[in-house]
DNA sequence: GATGAATGAGTATTCATTCAT
DNA sequence: GATGAATGAATACTCATTCAT
């Protein structure tokens, strides 16, 4: 039992860098197998499918960014600073770009939206509560604060992902409607702009 | 050469029709000649592949979303019902359900994403010449208006396009935030409200 | 010792089930092991292959047929009650039926056929002691009995298995052969037709 | 389309010969395409599946057999002899033999029991027109003819199906039993005997 | 007696594309 | 302009069997 769980886990690993970097779709069973040293069989005694295959990767990579949320969400940081670091730890491409530089994005659309859905799901709750101490210390002023922040999450991950360069205004606008989208005083987000510089030079 | 280009734009519309419904992915070339009445060879006569004929169902249909948004911009409309407008416009979802009301979005994801992409960049520059008119006439408040726009965009088309069920607090939400990242007086934007009702018993 | 017979006796009873309901082929060793709840090993500890363990049920349910068979031969029946009954008692959709209504011919080939053989070499000898009898009591007259027994058999089971609905004219007709070629005064057999009513409104 | 087709009929009649020697479920679709020196998209441009072709091998077939047989009709024999000579020519075995000697019945089973329904359902009534001209030429006396043809083709598919090697005992009583199954006179079939001698010694 | 992880050859089917006519 | 026969690489999945523990 031990020993197959860790088995399952190390192709699961597997699967996920080739699904990121390849995309799913262009991820065949048969490259899977060889890369994990496996016969075919091995594949199918661990996984129904290749799609359940995915379903899993997809649970085992968000356990994880709960994880790292709920982390950030502990830390000793202000209430603005621990909701830009959860929506920072999540950008999906921040991983994907370390493993594949050159990702294309129609490949990985499959994965990208089914994870983006239930990461939503996932980290809305999260984010909310931590709006909530925002309200509570009087930084934020707002009401329906879970819709709200999927908002918020919506705009970065559109804007964020990778495949826009994001210019310097579009960052003011973002740092902009993020304030007025949780009724924060202007400059409340303004550190934003620091945490952004570095990856614009990519692509 | 013209009737050549009435059958390839009636090839184009055809393939539109079923790649909407079943998705890109899950549309054959088979199946295309078939619901046309060609011949394999025909096909390729009129495509290089079938990518190629991807984008220029996209292109096809970009030029009728922007010239529908031309037509609302001319319209006899107050500057933010020709925002709104436009923006109801490009609901993609608002054809496909016409075409097929059982759309699964797993198989429309390229096809969708592509047109996304394409259809902002095409229609920012329209709606931005309409904000800018709101500028002039001291409705809205604000810089960098094609950035702005944009995430207006993104925020309805994310929002809105039929997978996930809209709330009230939704809308009230959207329609704060597009007030605030305009520079509008609160209730510049709360038409939206009346608009948005129909659709929703659909899902 | 005694423990592993009862085991290997409980898979086989399962197995023949199995066999019976989706077919030999169509049943995997996978499926067999999930119904018994044993694991793949314990399998092939009892027995050496699926191949092997199909020759096993099908001795099983000889021996159970061939007991049934002896066991109207001694009842206190006329001959060719007794004739009758035991061709009756053989009809293997007779017990298919009960295990699955809807049993499909094609997937049960294989198995069918095997047990149709070595059913006959069984039933063969015991049915031709009952005509015996038969002849010995001036009720039949002929020679060459076993191969004459073979051929009722032969005739009843394609006749009477299940996917050809028999019509009143197959019973007289089947009635009249079976009297002629055992030699038997007409209307012997006769009492046959009330037997065949019941099972004709399954299909 | 006339290329089409003979390409067709040259695959069928290819798989055919395979199909009989190994076993339709033993012949796997690569095996025919290396056989005909085709690509496996050509096998697929012809046929659906496998098992369409495989329909359609069958059809051909029975095509040819009923040809034979109207044949037979035709000729100048007595009615006993078209009947006997009908029988003989739709004996699979006879041409399964031919194409391979070392015929093993399991694998045939699907392809035999398909073809044995379709083949009487479709010599049933050829047969039974020469009968009625038997009764009428008063050599045969009895009625419910298609039913009584039915059994003598089960009883002679059955036994001379090449798997059981028959002794004169069977072959004496399949006579009588057809003698008195079709109400004729002793000796009336009695030829059976001399064109049975023959491929006795196969096997 | 019993387990279950590992095997790997085998299977049918799909599909965008080519090209001689 | 148009045809349709031909391609062949690619794909996900099955399953009886083995064997170290």
């Amino acid at each position: 039992m031990k020993k197959g769980e860790r088995r399952k886990r190390e192709l699961l690993q597997i699967a996920y860098g080739m699904f990121v970097s390849k995309g799913y779709e262009n991820t065949s069973v048969d490259e899977i197998i060889e890369a994990a040293g496996i016969a075919k069989g091995t594949y199918y005694y661990y996984f129904q499918s290749k799609e359940q295959m995915l379903e899993e990767v997809i649970g085992m990579m968000l356990e994880a960014e709960a994880e790292k949320a709920e982390a950030v969400l502990r830390a000793d940081l202000s209430v603005p600073e621990k909701i830009v670091g959860i929506i920072a730890s999540i950008q999906p491409e921040q991983q994907e770009r370390t493993i594949d530089e050159a990702l294309h994005r129609p490949e990985n659309l499959l994965m990208h939206d089914k994870i983006r859905g239930r990461l939503f799901d996932l980290i809305v709750p999260i984010l909310s509560r931590a709006a909530e101490d925002g309200v509570r210390e009087g930084l934020f002023d707002c009401d329906h604060i879970p819709e709200r922040i999927r908002m918020i999450l919506i705009l970065s991950s559109d804007l964020f992902d990778g495949h826009n360069p994001y210019t310097p205004a579009v960052i003011d606008v973002f740092i902009d409607a993020t304030e007025k989208i949780l009724g924060a005083r202007p400059g409340t987000m303004g550190f934003i702009r620091a945490l952004v510089r570095a990856p614009q030079d990519v692509q």
